[in-house]
DNA sequence: ATTTCTATGTCGGGA
DNA sequence: TCCCGACGTAGAAAT
């Protein structure tokens, strides 16, 4: 098992009777109780009650791992430094422990996220207003970067953020921290758009009193073929 | 196995060869490849690769949780509405499966968390500025709450914004959007603290661009009995 | 059900 | 390394 736990090749699971001590950027302590474990060949741990998708505990990523005995008892210890913390799991009655080989993970492809929309929208801007046209994506200004820097049909520069859910009125911050930004820099008028596909009734409430726009822009999270064309998705 | 997975008294895992299929907010796929699947009795699911504390795919709740066989292979699909996902589990060459039963989840504390702090420090608000008296926790002011509201030496009123950890320039909009909200109320000088172990550097610059304050409050993630004397976690 | 906020968020990318 | 922003964020509390 301490060979499994080391050789960075397995997955190691223990599950049973235990109890769990985390310091770190918090503190946290579960009394004995029947927990699953499981240790990944990259060193994460995470430790999983009877509910839900978000363990108990966890650590992303361990600087140390160490099996030891104390007191009869098997102790689990995954240590990391920056930030430092230290998950602890003390085995009371293990019931089950294992380790699984998880060799070929292949390819992953994930459709509608924001990078894809943007990519998409940049290729057909029409889909967001006719007549504009992308200058720039990711422009950078300031902190962070303007989605998407376009001119309309009028040739007023037009700055676009994007959400790919429901945008909030913190998009509706951003975009305005974007459009002044881009005011400062530029002595002409500039649009903002906020383009997602749908948005919460605070956030045009408040887009309407920025003199910013809303225009609905519906995500496609569609698995298709490779299309022909090189692009789209 | 069927049963188990229908019981709602245990949480199942299946390892082995898979096929991963996701469509709700996004879609995603994930070639055929070693995974391990777990289903939790409140029905989550979570499917692991080999790597992170993150599942390649997931589901939190499920509305409806199918077993199937299909040419010969069996098909799991967790699907839910609002939102409307669906995922769906192709077991190639199952390798593992089993049924574990975690009883008695018992005691979790967590310290360190904002909730805590916050009362720590309207308990004792000296700890961040000497003279200020705290008015109210969890001030409603349009949207959001601010989450301690005072008075500072001279009688002016502070808005103050609580950080667990390392306070970004969303932070500080935040204490904006407050500190604006209150103002709008009332026709007297208000200030605004962000209160934090730390503060990012373009959050600080911000922070002064906008006449707000920052005051560094150190919080002790620590696991302690209950203090005798009351406060200070 | 919708909206908002916290989180030991995690994770990846860029300066 | 720090900083920033996206995420199918999850999960909880309040409306």
């Amino acid at each position: 098992m301490r060979a499994h736990l080391y050789s960075g090749e397995c997955l190691v699971q223990i599950a049973g009777e235990c109890e769990i001590t985390y310091v770190g950027r918090a503190a946290s302590m579960a009394e004995a109780g029947d927990y699953l474990v499981v240790v990944k060949c990259d060193g994460s741990l995470q430790v999983h009650g009877p509910r839900g998708v978000k363990p108990v505990n966890w650590q992303p990523r361990t600087d140390e791992l160490a099996l030891s005995l104390e007191d009869g008892r098997a102790l689990l210890r995954a240590e990391r430094t920056s930030p430092a913390e230290m998950v602890q799991v003390a085995f009371l009655e293990p019931a089950l422990v294992q380790a699984l080989e998880l060799r070929h993970a292949s390819g992953f492809v994930l459709s509608g996220s924001e990078a894809q929309m943007q990519a998409a929208l940049a290729r057909n801007p029409e889909l967001i207003e006719p007549g504009l046209s992308v200058l720039e994506r990711e422009l950078l200004v300031g902190v962070g970067g303007v989605d998407l820097y376009a001119r309309d049909a009028q040739g007023r520069f037009v700055v676009v953020e994007l959400k790919r859910g429901k945008a909030t009125h913190e998009a509706v911050h951003q975009l305005e921290r974007y459009v002044t930004a881009v005011r400062a820099q530029v002595a002409a008028p500039v649009r903002g758009i906020l383009a997602a596909p749908a948005v919460t009734a605070p956030a045009r409430t408040q887009l309407e009193r920025l003199g910013l726009e809303f225009r609905e822009v519906t995500a496609l999270p569609v698995l298709e073929e490779e299309p022909l064309q090189p692009g789209l998705f």
